[in-house]
DNA sequence: TAGATTGTTAATCGATTAACAATC
DNA sequence: TAGATTGTTAATCGATTAACAATC
């Protein structure tokens, strides 16, 4: 983690306020307020003014914040000026649908490849990228410099792929697999579960 | 919600107790201790004991709780002792990927069908459940009394296939589709944002 | 100037963890 | 009984929100 003391929830709300900023400059509108801003994506305007705090002074007392301006500085801060190369381990069904979604192929997001062991698959491309046997997962991580992993295989081989790319110095990771990975202290593991996000929405059905 | 001083976190670690447990009831332990059990899964002792006070007593001071015992009422707590039906609005790539999780077919959760529009995907059979006409949506969710819904249709198409569910009487929604949808306030929906998870991660590669 | 809105401090809220009396 | 572990109260931590002086 970059900084200790940043939530990572203040990120999340960033990509937000980046979102919204982009729809907003579109239209013919200068500045923007933290209240009005709050207003449109449901966020209370004081947690806007401290998550940007975090990174420094955006707005103008008084009248607010440049709507361009704000834009710029939250695209540097999330690293959107800068390109980030990543692998997608597994195309799948949901490899595939990450593949697929328009937002996925952002600028700043550069996916290297796909992997997977399927005969089948390699060779071929998904939404333009290319399918390589995952025998040259650690070659391509190395000669690429990749910065981020996204697991999209099966459980029982999540680990394992964890360990490959941990191994050839990847230290962020997204995982989709169903399973409590173990990696270095150093390496940033976010698990994202969709089932047990089915669970537990469960239980609040009636 | 059903209870509004329960957190939704506290709902996600039973499911994870239950999971653990469920392991250990294979091997021939009778109780495991709060700390062991928290141990194995990496929470803090105090927090399951927490968590499961929400619900009642369940374990033996000095020794610990019954495996069996914990496991049966944490089935019961979760409603893994009624049926849920739920349907799943989209068989892209994404609905694929959650009809083939196997975990995603446990009893408990009844997946009525899938629903889609396109001619080539209707009549058929993912994973064994079938592929129905989005026409048919309305009337299969009255017929089957279906309580969940879940949402893996393109952006575009979310918000239109929201309304129809909940106009059917579905109140509890798990929306996969990256797009900020309104409901009326009885309706429980959780957002997943996949492309938004992997934003806030690349903040923090380096 | 008067009005508006920032940046930040203080207050609140909620969740996690420590500590421990009760007790098997 | 002595040791272990619960259930729960109190303490801590962190994140959200209110309030407001500073100031454009």
């Amino acid at each position: 983690m970059k900084d200790k003391k940043i939530p990572e929830a203040t990120i999340s709300r960033l990509c937000i306020y980046l979102r919204e900023l982009s729809e907003l400059a579109k239209n013919n509108i200068i500045t923007i307020s933290s209240s009005e801003l709050g207003e449109r994506i449901n966020i209370n305007d004081a947690q806007i003014r401290r998550d940007l705090g975090y990174f420094g002074q955006f707005g103008v007392t008084g009248s607010g914040y440049n709507i361009i301006e704000l834009k710029a500085a939250l695209k540097k801060i999330l690293g959107k000026d800068r390109v980030l190369n990543v692998v997608v381990v597994g195309a799948g069904h949901l490899g595939t649908a990450l593949m697929s979604y328009p937002r996925f192929k952002q600028p700043g997001l550069n996916i290297v490849a796909a992997f997977d062991t399927s005969k089948e698959k390699i060779g071929r491309q998904i939404s333009n990228i290319d399918i390589l046997d995952i025998k040259e997962l650690t070659r391509e991580i190395k000669r690429r410099k990749v910065a981020m992993g996204i697991i999209a295989v099966p459980t029982e081989n999540a680990q394992e792929v964890v360990d490959t790319i941990v191994e050839a110095g990847v230290n962020c990771i997204l995982n989709f697999a169903p399973a409590a990975l173990n990696v270095p202290e150093n390496v940033n593991l976010k698990s994202v579960d969709l089932c047990q996000e089915i669970e537990t929405l469960s239980y609040f059905c009636i």
